[in-house]
Parts: structure tokens; sequence; C-alpha cells
DNA sequence: ATATGTGCAAATGGTTTGCATCCTC
DNA sequence: GAGGATGCAAACCATTTGCACATAT
């Protein structure tokens, strides 16, 4: 984790970027966050890490665009309402998620990912490292919790 | 397009729900929109329709999840901050996004979606009918009219 | 007759922004 | 010292909701 800290940083020196308290708070919380995040998820870290909140609202909201623009960060469309980032994968993969509860599971099929990479390039987009989302209109956990029979969850 | 609308009539009417108006506006103008759109053009679409908007705005995002609920239309996540419905796709397809200017492209990949399909079940999700979102980082359009060195765009 | 649907306007919730101040380079 | 970074609060924008009124069945 520190690395990928450290990693970040030159990258924002690189950038011509500075390098400052906040930033260095909110890449430590994120760092720790779970594979996935909202950018109220990081600010709600980044809250509770000492007291009164070592980054406002806007310097996070800020910096996770930052990081995003220099490919430090990826955005997911995972939930709707909001916007997921997740570190930028060293290895493809990609997104199974179920539209009824929002859970999100991470999978890797090479073969799933040249198909989509081949057809994206047939068709003229770019196709290094293509996101790819699978909605689908449930899960396992779903159904077994399904029991009562209430509508669709909430958070992811 | 009309056999849309009667058969769409049908389906309210079968989950005893009630055939107004309003109802009949916006869905004619859905009909007549292209193939994925918001719920805010789909009311800027019948406020142009006869002068001062046959449906209020409230009725309009309420008669779209409705739809939705039923069936009817899907909810798609192709860009942020917004969502988008398409009407509920006879034959599967997935969409190719650009991530740069929010193109969309819809194309069938049996292929695709056979692979995509048996990941899924493999993880115990309902594989019936995913839906497959590829975002990529950019496309031929994008590249050509990059010749200024503009940012991202931002309407699809 | 009665539950459903509608419109309005206000509330919500995530995200962005203007501006004065602060601090890194 | 200068320009990028921060914080605050207000602004924004899509979407939702409470409530009184209208209407399809």
């Amino acid at each position: 984790m520190l690395d990928r800290i450290r990693e970040t940083q030159a990258t924002l020196r690189r950038a011509g970027l500075r390098w400052t308290g906040p930033r260095l708070e909110v890449l430590g919380c994120l760092a720790a966050m779970p594979q996935h995040f909202s950018a109220e998820e990081a600010l709600e870290a980044v809250g509770r890490q000492n007291g009164r909140g070592a980054a406002s609202r806007a310097t996070v909201y800020r910096f996770l665009a930052e990081l995003e623009r220099l490919g430090v960060l990826r955005k997911v469309q995972l939930a709707e309402g909001h916007s997921h980032y997740e570190f930028a994968p060293r290895r493809e993969h990609c997104h199974l998620v179920c539209a009824q509860c929002g859970r999100v599971e991470e999978v890797q099929s090479p073969r799933l990912e040249q198909t989509a990479r081949r057809l994206a390039e047939e068709r003229g987009f770019q196709a290094q490292a293509p996101a790819i989302e699978i909605t689908v209109s449930g899960c396992e956990r779903c159904s077994r919790e399904r029991t009562g029979g209430k509508g669709r969850a909430v958070r992811p």
C-alpha cells in the first residue's frame, strides 16, 4: 500500500502537481478502501481518519478527478446516482453487477476480454483496455434473501 | 411504432394500471426517440410536442420507472450523471461506449454474449439476459476530431 | 366510488464551482 | 513570489416526494 502512495506521489510530481497534506491523507485512505469506492465513501473515510476530517469535500472530489485524469484511478459505472472508482487495474478484469442488490464481483476472463477487444477494434474503437460491465438481473444471494419478497436493495 | 404503443397499452392493462392521456403522449414521444434516451430528453420531447408540455416532469419520471418495472424499458448505464433507457431489446445486444465522447454503438455478438452468460452463471448470477457494456478509451471519430486537442466532450 | 395518476413545488443527494486564503515549489 | 491547492458555502442538476386535485375504471 505504501508503494502505491509513493508511486502516486511520483506520478503527481512528474505531472507538475503538488504534494500536499490533504492529498497524502486522501491517498492513504484510498489505499485502505475496498476495491470499489464512491467519492462519498472516500470522503467519509477521510473524515473518520482524524477527528474533523483531513480534507474537505471539495478537495476529495477534486483530487479524485485529478487522479483519474492521471490514470491512477479508473471510473467504473457500477451503480446509478453516483460513480465509483477503482485503482487502475494492473491486470484486466471485468465486473459482474447484480441489478437487484448492487453486488459487484470482479472476474477475469481472458476469453471474454479478447472477444470484447476484437469486437471494439472491428468497430473502430480503441481497444487496448476496455472496461467490461456485465449487469445481470439477480444473483444467488438476492434470491436467497428475497424470502420476504423485498424490492431492489440500495447500497452496493 | 404504433404497435409498440398498443402493445404497451395492453401490458399496462394487464398489470391493472391505467391508460391516461399523459401516458399516451409520453409513450408516443418515446417511440419516436433515438435508440437511447435519458429521462430529461424524454421530458424535453414531451414538452416540445404541443405547446406547454403534455406531461409534467414528475409524470415522465414516474412513468419511465413504471415502464422499466414492467419490462417495457431497460435502464442502461451509459453516461455518468444521468441514466439512459432503451426499449427492451428483442434481440440481445451490447453497447460499445466511448469514454471520451460518449458515443454509443450497439453491436451483436452471440459469442461475446454466450461467454458472458456462461461466466455469470459460473459465479451464481442469473444469466438469462445480461446487459453488457464495453467502455473504451476512445473511438475513431474522437481521434479524428481531436485535431485541436480538446478534452472529453459532454453529451452522448 | 375509489384507488390511481397528475401537477406543482419543495426536498434530496451527489457533484461542482466562485472566491478568498494558504502553502508548495 | 506566484500559481497551484484548499475550504467554505452556495450553486447545480437529475431525480424524488408530499400533498391536494383530477380521472380512469
